[in-house]
DNA sequence: TCAATATTTAGATTAGTTCTAATTCAACTC
DNA sequence: GAGTTGAATTAGAACTAATCTAAATATTGA
């Protein structure tokens, strides 16, 4: 320990994630502190290379499996969502766990979140049991 | 050649599938006829393990270097559409190439055409410019 | 303190897919 | 029909994301 973590801005201390760790029964250990911050506060839509990426730089010796690890306990415990998206090679992770579409921007390949009050979907579907809906819209972002 | 394709239905004859490549502007190889029959005619969502397990039983000695080029030149050709799921660790490729959505089911991780007639779906999105809308349901098919 | 348990780690392994370079095949030319 | 040329096919290597394994390390708590 002793290092110091190189957020860029902050949503959450160290403390207020040890506390969201322990209350999903989630021991809290340094590795999960530092990741758990960063995929919770910092990023959006990492990949795990790129929770990887930032481990090299602001942990000290992180392993791809801790990080695998990690991601794995944060989505058993609710507090994070793996999307593994088409024409992605590689699964996402999103720390909005309210139910919500994607936007994939068709050139840069970025997720992002489209708010599910600006849809209105409506399925008649017989002898289907809907469990969760999900919509990705290929396209572009704007530049307003 | 001499060997016949144990097709268990048939929708398209070889001299059909013939033409369709040709029109398509793809030269028709006795492999890209099996691959292209099948794939078009008997098979549904298959994968690339599944074609090439077809095509062990019923053409021989055929690569699984050519399933995957064959199966690439289909889907630049517009005869095919390659779905890479997540959830699933595998693409599928679908012979319906008009506007559908997909339903997953949850036991068997298969996946099936729901028909865009059954959905409505309005979005509000101010900014972003929608090129194609992916609609995958998770859910299980009721046994009626 | 010391054992028991949990976590992390490096590296091996797996699975899907793509790439490479050699061989085979098919289509023209002569 | 041979011979040439370019395209298609092939086996196997390479690549990538993800998981697994077994050893090392850290933490817990008796
Ligand atoms: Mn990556
Ligand atoms: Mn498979
Ligand atoms: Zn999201
Ligand atoms: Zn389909």
């Amino acid at each position: 320990m002793g290092y110091t973590l190189g957020l860029k801005r902050s949503c959450l201390t160290s403390e207020e994630i040890e506390r969201r760790l322990a209350d999903a029964g989630v021991h809290a250990t340094a590795q999960r502190i530092a990741i758990a911050r960063y995929v919770l506060c910092e990023a959006d839509h990492p990949t795990a290379d790129q929770v990887k990426s930032w481990a090299d730089k602001n942990f000290p010796k992180m392993s791809m499996a801790t990080v695998y690890n990690t991601l794995k306990i944060l989505v058993a415990a609710g507090l994070l969502k793996k999307i593994a998206f088409p024409h992605l090679n590689e699964a996402v992770y999103d720390d909005n766990i309210t139910a919500h579409y994607h936007l994939i921007d068709e050139k840069t390949g970025r997720m992002s979140d489209l708010d599910p009050a600006d849809f209105k979907v409506t399925a008649n579907l017989k002898g289907v049991r809907i469990k969760e809906i999900e919509i990705f819209i290929k396209g572009r972002r704007e530049l307003s």
